[in-house]
DNA sequence: CTCGCCGTGGATGTATGCAATCTTGGCGAG
DNA sequence: CTCGCCAAGATTGCATACATCCACGGCGAG
């Protein structure tokens, strides 16, 4: 399961995330074998893998589709985040190594000289991930990865309004000084408040 | 993707679950295509699969092994429980149909009368399934699978203290019974008494 | 005697052929 | 005209053959 699979998967992931392919599209096996210039057989270990992400869904002899999700879902994936994403910030903080302090501060101010929102999807992808990583669980790690790096926050980041989002990147930024603090309830605190925001431009408060 | 490959994942995940195969135990897809009767193709479909859900590992070139959980993941694997479970009975309560009330009834005694600690598994996964399945939510169902059929839950059941058996049994009858009384927030807070009283029984209390 | 190199055996990774299943367009009955 | 059936095409599912990589043991140099 390595190069070729490896590449596919990574490939076909990136081009769902980005839009490129639409969400509901036919993921036929043949005809990605020829485009990324490989068999089937690395195509079919891909397509399994990225249904265990839950990016593709595959249904028995019919094949693989891009997932699109519905609004309940996307309600109730933020319920998940909030319920994990302010304990993973919490567990991590004490956790943050100095090079992943800069990072995260880098990712954050970056973020706001972006223009570009579709490049803002990719920095917050990594600013999340430090945080789930250095809280140092494989399965909180594992249970957050499904709902993290979805198209969800892809299809989040266009609906913002532009207070919104300047509240969302401030949130990063507080969190960045919480961390350098070393207060993790502040870190956690503002998690929080980022989520909610988050999930009152995607789905509207509960 | 169907029936051989299939079979041949719900096949390893019993043998897996149920102890037949170690935690550690090389899993070589020559030996088990021939064991099954198929050929590797399914048999790597399903390695995948199972990876996916965390019971196998997989690595590069080197073939796929059961996972085993340290002390410090299984404690992780309770925080993330304590987190998920208490919520999901909560959501689940008012929408209980009276098949699934009385299904939770019958598991819960019949779950008192066995005697056989390893039948006790199996019952035990279903109660909890029933309760995350009437939750109505996916990527909950999705965040929880990895969690909860994991071999965590046999180990956990051999290590109980008689005194500890007793009171995980009696909180599945008292879900029940909130559950019948539609009464959430009972269920839940009896959920969370009931992964404490697993939790201390498993790692000790932190 | 110890360490390092290399060859061999076995396992995984990939490609391709064949069988089974599903989709679809058209045709005929009502 | 609508609905249901059927056959052809296409696609997925499985099996097998070949290529590639890794583990392990023997051999030789130091």
């Amino acid at each position: 399961m390595r190069a070729a699979a490896e590449q596919a998967a990574q490939r076909l992931r990136e081009e769902i995330l980005a839009g490129v392919i639409p969400s509901g599209a036919r993921l036929g096996e043949v005809e990605l074998a020829g485009r990324l210039s490989v068999s089937r057989t690395p195509i079919r270990e891909a397509l399994t893998r990225l249904a265990a992400e839950g990016l593709v869904e595959i249904q028995p002899n019919r094949g693989a589709r891009v997932v699109s999700r519905s609004d309940e879902e996307l309600r109730e994936i933020f319920e998940l985040r909030l319920r994990l994403e302010p304990y993973a910030v919490q567990q991590a903080v004490p956790a943050l190594s100095p090079e992943q302090l800069d990072d995260l501060e880098a990712l954050a101010t970056e973020m706001i000289e972006a223009g570009d929102r579709d490049a803002l999807v990719e920095l917050n992808r990594r600013f999340h991930s430090i945080f789930i990583e250095a809280a140092g669980s494989r399965p909180l790690a594992d249970a957050l990865r499904g709902v993290t790096h979805a198209p969800v926050v892809h299809q989040n980041f266009h609906n913002y309004t532009p207070e919104g989002l300047q509240r969302s990147l401030h949130h990063h930024v507080e969190m960045v000084a919480a961390a350098r603090a070393g207060d993790g309830d502040w870190a956690e605190a503002v998690m929080r408040a980022h989520l909610y925001n988050a999930r009152a431009t995607m789905v509207g408060a509960r």
